[in-house]
DNA sequence: GCCATATACTTAGATGGCTAAGCATATTTG
DNA sequence: CAAATATGCTTAGCCATCTAAGTATATGGC
């Protein structure tokens, strides 16, 4: 308050010092909506809603899976994922088809048009980060990858503590899941 | 799909070299995602919602604002605000008031329970800070925040100029606001 | 001083995420 | 093999957030 030189002066004063300890979780909340928003913005303009994209992504990347599977690449619970699938057949982006001899399991396939609209989208997204990293150099964003990472993963041992200590042995899948959100299928 | 070396190293290959473009939107989602899940784990057992803590900080340091002003500095829209300063009042934790000689105003003053909170609900935040840059030093965190401040610019920019685009000049307010969520207030 | 515009709050309704709980089907094990 | 347990999908319902639109009140320009 009433600091002298200009109002991104005193933001950036504000952020960098005047702000040790919690917020920095603000700063990264602030960050990710931010980066939210502009993608959302974006592909609203072909019709595609922001929750879609993140499944859409998964499965750009290989599709057939189970949609538990797809729950964990996503890093959501097994919920959200059953209603955006839904809502994504809905469309005609996704179809969910069965193997016989497992009644159980339930696979997410892309249809032509699901598939069509990695062309369209992924560049969004491109864009998106080209812009939100300008001005920023390899070095710096080389150290802030690896220390969200090391968040992300240090957070996970918290929570997969928390759960432990109240309950039961999580399983393998439920850790590795919370671990980071969205990874490549292990094992 | 099927590599070798552990789980955690798979990860870790995956987050920091398979991914290089707009994944680090993801990291950084899933780092909020983390430190979200993490406090809104101890406020759950102290009653208070996660929504509310993110209004109740501004009001300890300082209350009395206006509701807009409140929206302003938790980053979030008047609705948002709306129902969560409602709930909190219903809670007992807050006091809507007006000012003779203006009627469109509200503004929000803690109570006493309100305020005894605060000693309650900050070293939980401070805990899960602690346990999210563990393991980080000094130099990597002042990196970080400089470049999720520096994202957090570059977005808020391409946002205003896109409202522009469509519409009109947006306000100061607005600007400020959308910068970067939660900061002091100027002026 | 009045009318147009801007501001502040409210309402309504959508979205994306969650937990809890249910049901059906596989899998394991005594 | 049968019973117990685990797994995968679904349903129901809550929470935090948003946009769009409505209402009431201030404010500023003519």
């Amino acid at each position: 308050m009433s600091k002298r030189g200009g109002l991104a002066q005193v933001i950036q004063h504000h952020w960098r010092e005047a702000v040790p300890d919690d917020r920095l979780a603000h700063l990264i909340k602030d960050a990710s909506r931010g980066l939210g928003r502009a993608l959302q913005m974006r592909l609203a303009e072909h019709g595609v809603s922001f929750g879609h994209w993140t499944f859409l992504r998964i499965l750009w990347n290989g599709d057939g899976i189970a949609q538990r599977a797809l729950s964990d690449l996503a890093g959501v619970m097994e919920p959200t994922t059953f209603s955006a699938v839904k809502a994504m057949e809905k469309l005609g982006y996704v179809e969910r088809r069965q193997k016989p001899g497992d009644r159980k399991q339930v696979f997410i396939h892309l249809t032509p048009l699901g598939q069509s609209l990695k062309d369209k989208l992924v560049p969004l997204a491109e864009e998106v980060n080209a812009i939100a990293i300008d001005g920023l150099d390899e070095r710096e964003i080389a150290t802030m990858r690896k220390a969200l990472l090391a968040m992300i993963d240090n957070l996970a041992r918290d929570e997969e503590q928390a759960a432990g200590d109240n309950r039961r042995i999580p399983s393998t899948r439920e850790v590795a899941g919370r671990l980071s959100g969205a990874q490549l299928s292990r094992k």
